[in-house]
DNA sequence: CACTAAAACGGAGGTGCCTCCGTTTATTTA
DNA sequence: TAAATAAACGGAGGCACCTCCGTTTTAGTG
């Protein structure tokens, strides 16, 4: 395992700021999970208010923790590339190898899906906020690097496959957009490239 | 004078649709007007009914012209850049070359002034509508490259200078911001550039 | 426990956004 | 010039944003 993942995790949770007090962080947590469910559904521009409103909670108070509304989708934002990342470790240790890359590849489409919802937002805070840039791709090609290395090791795939090369050809999944049937295509193209990736491997099960 | 001109000057005005009917015409021209007035006085969050207030005409025809905010904010941006070409040429033909070449310096800060105005709009715009950047920095610095090519070439200021140098030394404007004393600051560095390249000229005057 | 200061809550209210459609106006035709 | 029609106008209305501040809750302290 290379060095990178320590800097990565070093600053995981705390914001180094004190502990919010208990109601403030419950009404936190839930306004997070609200927001990504309806960001989810109805795209960025979902009703901050209705937001409000479904996480049981005043319009006050989402302003309160989230001055703007590119704070929360940023918040959102990393939130779902952390539960991307876990996933991998999840998948990792209850899955065979190239079982779990599949499966998280088929979840990566998701994120990817979710990414392209905020497009406009997402497009501003990238440029503007260059860390969660950085940030966030690092984390995510560290995890998916994880779990190549993993199957190629264990001989569920081919062994001479390199981790970037499999990111590039993921890459076609972000570029081709916006047909209705967008997310079929995405899932076969996982299947076909996983299909590729046993073929010819050592131990094909 | 270079071929380049030609291209860019075909696609003046018209941008290839029907005239509007002389009102609508009109409206459209108040109301661009106004938008640049209040953007550069207010911001780009300049409210739009306000802006369509002033103008003398109701928000729904603001909205029938410039169906988004961005819409307006672009016109009016290369409506900017416009001017800024056209003073250019006004400029050479009214001034020696030296001088021509400082006030039109002047102007360009004022451009950039209302550019930062913009900053948040005009980076999605920029990043989102790759034309218009490409568009318009190419007339800009064109319009820079002529004024000091002439000005070479008459004598005043020093003859080997190259136009993309001056370009870059006015890069500093762009870069340093925010301190109240903007303006003056950028004055002063346009002056001070316009000593340099005079200093040691052919012909002193 | 009771008390208190500090922190968090929440929603009323003022403002801006943007759509929709009945009314007005410019232009064309006879 | 008058009538017809296509185009443009404009503002009411409904919804979302976001601030402000009186009320409520939490977490210490005696």
């Amino acid at each position: 395992m290379p060095d990178q993942e320590m800097t990565t995790e070093a600053m995981r949770d705390a914001p180094a700021q004190k502990p919010l007090r208990a109601d403030a962080q419950r009404n936190r947590d839930r306004l997070v999970e609200v927001a990504a469910q309806m960001f989810a559904s109805d795209g960025v521009d979902a009703s901050l208010e209705e937001i409000a409103k479904r996480a049981g909670v005043g319009i006050g108070t989402l302003y309160r923790h989230f001055p703007t509304r590119e704070h929360l989708v940023e918040v959102v934002y990393r939130r779902e590339v952390e539960g991307l990342c876990h996933a991998a470790e999840e998948l990792a240790r209850e899955h065979p190898a190239d079982v779990a890359l599949e499966l998280w590849m088929q979840r990566f489409v998701d994120y990817i899906a979710t990414k392209r919802g905020l497009a406009t937002s997402l497009r501003l805070l990238l440029t503007t906020n260059s860390t969660l840039f950085s940030d966030t791709s690092g984390r995510v090609s560290g995890a998916m690097r994880s779990l190549i290395e993993a199957a190629a090791a264990s001989g569920k795939i081919r062994a001479e496959v390199d981790a970037s090369d499999v990111m590039h050809a993921l890459g076609g999944i972000y570029s081709a957009p916006n047909t209705p049937d967008w997310r079929e295509r995405s899932g076969r193209l996982v299947k076909l490239l996983m299909d590729g990736l046993r073929f010819g491997a050592r131990q094909a099960d």
